[in-house]
DNA sequence: AGGTTTAGTGGAACCGTTTACAGTCGTGGC
DNA sequence: GCCACGACTGTAAACGGTTCCACTAAACCT
């Protein structure tokens, strides 16, 4: 392996000459450049991360921590980040908390603080205020995505207003009998994100005068397989929703296919919205709410590099920002039948 | 940020003898030991992992290559790497090179030398002859998981196996109209896979003395939406065949839904089985070549892991590890109806 | 013409650890 | 009583870059 020594002494020069003309820092004159680069490429030399982040402290590396990855969301959120770091030639170091408080913490108190890291971006963590202000002291940028986060930028969407526009969707096409799928089976996980879309059906719904049945709400575990046997049992029951709004579109089809098992067609018995824009939406004609979660992700890596770029944000930022948001109708809903 | 100094300088002792303390390495006094810990345990002292990498060689950070993440298949991958690594104070990098051959070679040519990484997981990748040089003279540890990648150590499933076992099954069922969903559409991407998968297919169609209709294998992208809309096409036709063997569980589900929308019950008028034990099969009742992803990746993980640890690993070591599968049977296959 | 800037350069300190080496001290063997 | 040995310790040299500083020479002022 060759080591910026080989090169400065087969390009003939100090060793300082070669790091400035490498790095562009510093002026260096224009033979003496375009020779060190030519022994560069010839020596195959690429400089040591390691050494370079020791003496700068800038790694070009930057955190991920996200409680799981094999999940629909996580996965697009990841994909964003990753894309918009490729480009600029900054690393991305993931990792999973699974959920797990314990991991959560060893992470926040010992991985981030190996100095490995240049900035975070938490995604979807549950944050204890103490958690924040170690994460915070670090005194490295931070950005999450989805929240709330109190003090660290963010970068989500409006949840509660998410859940009001799918409830009003269904309110809008005559439907008064709504049952709702939510989250909330593992308190620690999705906790927020659960509460706040329920928060926007339940305002809708009183807004409109309507009942939310303590009954038609399923408390799931935002998986395919949980909502489809919970919401077999409250479509076999004698009085049944005429449309579910689920608050994930896996969820959702869950529901749709719980539906179909029955013998209910969609949406002429039964109408259902769920959330996300998931791909697989598509083949099932589900309405939703769609959400960009790469852009969440491209978004929160954007404002993390400009402010590794520039010197510390001023403070008058937009510490929550939040992307848009789009109803798609598709076959799912219609008004009720009969 | 408190160093290694700061610690030893509290706990009056060397550096020397501090490092020793902290890592275990060399002979050091219990009561020596004793107060370094307290010391670097009131100081909150951690090692900065930059400087540990460059004076030891060793960064504790192995990196995974592949080609997206936002799907099944890699966050499970990924999900078992992680679960592995974090437990032994490994840290991941994640590269993503989204198929682009582009990204593909700035992160085989350049990422990986920069000496961050201790060892490299490739998953899923059609690396070239010269790719898979340069990857090796790096001369660290590599794992791949999938395959095949001549020369290089890998984990992953019997892919033709699986093509016959999951063609066997519905021949077994007295199937002889079998059409098959491969992938293929994208030339780079699981090219290997579907040919494999496909070869089984055909392995076991020929000798059971059935024909493989041309007109019936359908070349897909992978995803739920592409193969619902070949399979609608399919299974409108005059034509039909009772059964269909998907190669992975989202296309298989794909072909659910289309045959539904088409008013064919399933299993009834059309059998379906797939490959993967995806989680929303189980709502589809789907039959499926289950494989267990996170258990490849784990698996990678730990070879890895066991490489690193151990001094250079023998020549006769099993350079391709296969893991197992194991059909299961839900209710998308029965015997052919009428 | 003399004094200041400025582009270009080399040398060396430094980033925060690990680790090779040399040394001190007490102990046991003879 | 001396020597060898082991346990323990401190000092300093790496690791491979970046960056500060001092310096030269040319160019630019007044």
């Amino acid at each position: 392996m060759a080591g910026i020594r080989d090169v400065a002494a087969k390009a003939g020069v100090s060793v300082g000459t070669a790091s400035r003309a490498l790095n562009g820092t510093g002026p260096v004159s224009a033979a003496a450049r375009e020779r060190v680069e030519r022994a560069a490429k010839e020596l195959r030399y690429v400089a040591s991360y390691t050494a370079t982040a020791l003496k700068s402290g800038r790694s070009r590396n930057i955190g991920v921590i996200l409680p799981a990855i094999d999940r629909w969301f996580y996965g697009k959120v990841v994909t964003g980040i990753a894309d918009e770091l490729i480009d600029v030639g900054y690393e991305l170091a993931l990792y999973n908390t699974q959920g797990s408080h314990e991991h959560q913490e060893a992470v926040l108190g010992d991985y981030l603080w190996r100095q490995r890291l240049d900035a975070v971006i938490p995604v979807s963590l549950q944050l204890s205020a103490a958690e924040i202000t170690r994460l915070l002291s670090m005194d490295r940028p931070v950005v999450g995505v989805g929240g709330p986060m109190p003090g660290v930028l963010t970068v989500s969407i409006d949840q509660s207003a998410t859940g009001a526009l799918a409830t009003a969707h269904l309110i809008g096409l005559g439907h008064r009998e709504i049952a709702h799928v939510t989250g909330g089976t593992d308190p620690e996980r999705d906790f927020h994100l659960t509460d706040s879309r329920r928060g926007g059906f339940e305002g809708e719904m009183s807004r409109a005068g309507l009942q939310v049945r303590d009954d038609w709400v399923l408390r799931s575990d935002f998986t395919l397989g949980d909502s489809y046997r919970q919401a077999k049992v409250l479509l076999s029951g004698r009085e049944r929703p005429t449309a579910v709004f689920a608050a994930s579109d896996e969820m959702a089809m869950g529901v749709i296919l719980a539906a179909r098992d029955l013998g209910l067609r969609v949406p002429d018995a039964l109408s259902v919205v769920g959330v996300d824009g998931h791909e697989m939406g598509e083949a099932f004609g589900l309405t939703t709410i769609r959400q960009f979660p790469e852009r969440q992700g491209a978004r929160a890596a954007q404002r993390l590099l400009t402010h590794l770029a520039d010197p510390p944000p001023p403070d008058d930022i937009n510490l929550h920002e939040v992307l848009p948001t789009e109803l798609v109708v598709r076959s799912s809903t219609a008004a009720p039948g009969e």
